[in-house]
DNA sequence: ATAATTCTTTGACTTTAGGCAAATAAATGG
DNA sequence: CCATTTATTTGCCTAAAGTCAAAGAATTAT
């Protein structure tokens, strides 16, 4: 866990201010904490906060009325995320926020933080600019769900899941229901696909790790390649 | 059309500016007009620009290697859209900008913008609004395309083309393929959807024209109430 | 008006995704 | 270590969406 401090100067938003407005700003924040599984905020919820992730993991997740999930993003620590309401009055959050890990945050309402962001452009500038990079990967997502079949999203998500870890064989640390969140499938379908990527030889997978054996192929499968 | 002054004064990015700073801006805004079809930017372009439109209208557009097409948004006078590249510099757009009918735009680059959006903290805050509230539109999109049928997406659009009109019974302006541009589906689903709809009794529908019979069902359907 | 083109409509068939249920393996808590 | 709970894995079946092809109607160009 980094320092709030180090954190809060690390924030293209906050370390755009002033010093002065730093103070303040670093003043007005609440630090709150929770545990895991515990929701921040919940779709619809009118929930006017700007937050920074001082310690740990939140998920962004829609649902639809019935069981099914869809991980949308997660934030880490470092990363500042907020309810619509902060920018629009009445206007209800798009997603939930659930806590992945134990997580502290740094808390902000709008009523104390929005005028001063206003008040300095440089900020309020990251702050657009940060918006658009949210944007953007909302746009992927998008591109993804629709024009990507199940099959080239796990792959998609294998590689992201790889990518962080040694080269070697690797615990199976999600359970075929969060890949499934995280892809928008059912854990079935996962299970499914995850075996046929075996049959392939593109990995090797037991019931408790797997390994990329053919990252290549699995490279052209995330892009849709049909081959 | 309504006049340029009164476009960019009711926009509240450019109307949160400074008099000074308003008419400079005013100044570097370089006008420029597109016939129907053309591109005004393509996916993947980097393209620094942040425009407003004078007249006429543009459609946002993802396409996938094969030919299907999704009409992401529809930009209308008075609204202003950007490349990604006009925030990061050497990031590409992620949708093409086509221009739907004749169309006149007001044109800035980064370079002479930016400088000056920077320097507003007021006008800064509001393009973030603006940003945020582009997301959230994103955010919709994604959970419709996600978690409702076509049926719902169909009803929806059109929900949303009928409120535009008056009661009686419509031509039908969209053709069926457009009509699948915009709920992300093919023409042929269209086309059997709506002659559900109306075997259903909630529209009624010849080869050029409808007319919503039930809007109460139709409603009802576009909020996925499979009854 | 006629021909050419563009749209719409339908039927038959395929693919993709998902649901349900049962069997089995792993992990967890006494 | 045993019992219980949690995950994984599969087979079988259904539903949703899409493709292809062909026929017919409207529109546009000549």
């Amino acid at each position: 866990m980094k320092d709030f401090d180090l954190l809060f100067e690390q924030n293209p938003v906050f370390s755009a201010l002033s010093e002065d407005k730093k103070q303040l700003v670093k003043k007005t924040g609440i630090s709150k904490r929770f545990s895991k599984g515990e929701m921040i905020a919940i779709d619809g919820d009118i929930w006017p906060y700007l937050f920074l992730i001082t310690k740990g993991n939140v998920h962004a997740l829609k649902s639809s009325m019935e069981g099914r999930n869809l991980v949308v993003t997660t934030f880490i620590e470092g990363d500042i995320f907020w309810g619509l309401a902060f920018f629009y009055e009445h206007m209800p959050m798009p997603v939930s926020l659930e806590v992945a890990v134990n997580t502290s945050i740094m808390l902000w309402s709008a009523e104390n933080l929005v005028p001063i962001l206003k008040s300095e452009g440089a900020s309020a500038w990251e702050l657009s600019r940060l918006m658009v990079y949210k944007m953007m990967r909302a746009s992927e997502i998008l591109e993804e769900m629709t024009f990507q079949p199940v099959a080239g999203r796990l792959a998609k998500l294998l590689i992201d899941t790889v990518r962080n870890q040694q080269n070697g064989p690797v615990t199976r640390s999600l359970t075929l229901d969060e890949m499934a969140a995280r892809i928008g499938s059912t854990r079935e379908m996962v299970c499914r696909f995850l075996h046929r990527f075996a049959d392939d030889g593109i990995i090797d997978i037991t019931r408790t790790e797997f390994r990329v054996m053919d990252s290549q192929k699995l490279a052209l499968v995330a892009q849709n390649t049909k081959g």
